[in-house]
DNA sequence: GACTGAATACTCATTTAATGAGTATACCTC
DNA sequence: GAGGTATACTCATTAAATGAGTATTCAGTC
């Protein structure tokens, strides 16, 4: 992730995402995302804005289109991964989210796509993303547990915590949920 | 909540959170907002954004200013709510949020002042609360349970199971805790 | 007693993001 | 063959957010 250009990408992996799958144009990808069973429920994208960000991952060099023509129509744009953005991402997919508020989209994201790759991608990212849920958990408890302290910041920190908490489970019965699916891909 | 402008007021609901306790300039709110101890540890504002939510709301209807003259300075602008705005705020406190994703930051908003305020308050917004995120509940539970599931939604809607369960067991314990300091209060 | 840095109080120009609407063509149906 | 929908993308505008700037006072300091 060069600091060349701003950095908080969020919902541009996602559109990385979809083209690691392969090569697409932007009208497949707003498709693909709308998709309610996928990560539609997820994230919501209005057309103009999906050609937006891909606008600007071209710009910092992710993605690269070509014009393909289609006679009589006019030409789409098919965009790829360059290899910046395809190693981009694949660090992406593995990576945690460092904050607990990036949880419900951003992580969902990558489990979306962890999933659709093979089970150590998905074990990378739940391990990665397990510890980061620990240390919050650590950092957040000796922040409660700090003298001096209103009753509204105490509340707030035990808010968080019954947050992280929920993820850690939810970390744990979803591997276990995943685990088996892989297991039963498998044979 | 008139529909004559647009409705998603957020963080405006804490400016005139602020001026119901008193009138304020933007400087004064700016301050109170960023107390560590505070709503500073929820919501982190631009001194120059917060004038602008200062002048939309002012164009709502919902706060009006004097001009405070402070020779040799020049003069501040003393913000007050209006009735309409007073009104306004005091059915926002009362209210739940309508989605998981406003608790974080929109419900310990209102936390943060219906605590400052009576226990008639705290308890009549704790209880509304209660009963919004029993529904989420009951809706999600309906939604995981349905047919023809990808397994990703299923995930999906176990996360935001597992987060509102939290937040449930949360609004628990926080009553439980607000109420002892009421009681302590009184005598 | 001049200087410096922080605090007070607010404004403005610019960038960035988001929305809605628009364009142009093809296909399918009745 | 008319009308609606699907394909594929662009653009102008609105709205949100950021950073920087202005102008004054005050407290400390060397």
């Amino acid at each position: 992730m060069s600091p060349l250009t701003r950095s908080p990408l969020t919902i541009e992996w996602s559109l990385l995402g979809f083209l690691a799958e392969r090569p697409m144009h932007g009208y497949e990808i707003h498709q693909r995302m709308s998709e309610a069973a996928g990560l539609g429920i997820v994230w919501h994208l209005k057309q103009s804005q999906l050609y937006a960000l891909l606008a600007r991952l071209e710009k910092r060099g992710y993605v690269a289109y070509t014009l393909e023509p289609q006679e009589p129509r006019p030409p789409r744009k098919v965009y790829a991964l360059t290899p910046e953005g395809a190693a981009a991402f694949e660090s992406w997919l593995r990576s945690p989210v460092e904050r607990g508020r990036d949880f419900r989209l951003e992580f969902l994201a990558k489990v979306y796509f962890a999933q659709a790759r093979n089970p150590a991608v998905r074990q990378a990212l739940f391990t990665a993303q397990r510890s980061a849920c620990r240390r919050w958990r650590e950092e957040l408890e000796a922040e409660r547990e700090a003298q001096e302290q209103e009753l509204f910041e105490h509340l707030v920190y035990t808010f968080r915590l019954g947050q992280i908490e929920a993820m850690l489970e939810w970390l744990d019965t979803s591997e276990r949920i995943l685990a088996q699916t892989e297991d039963y891909m498998e044979g």
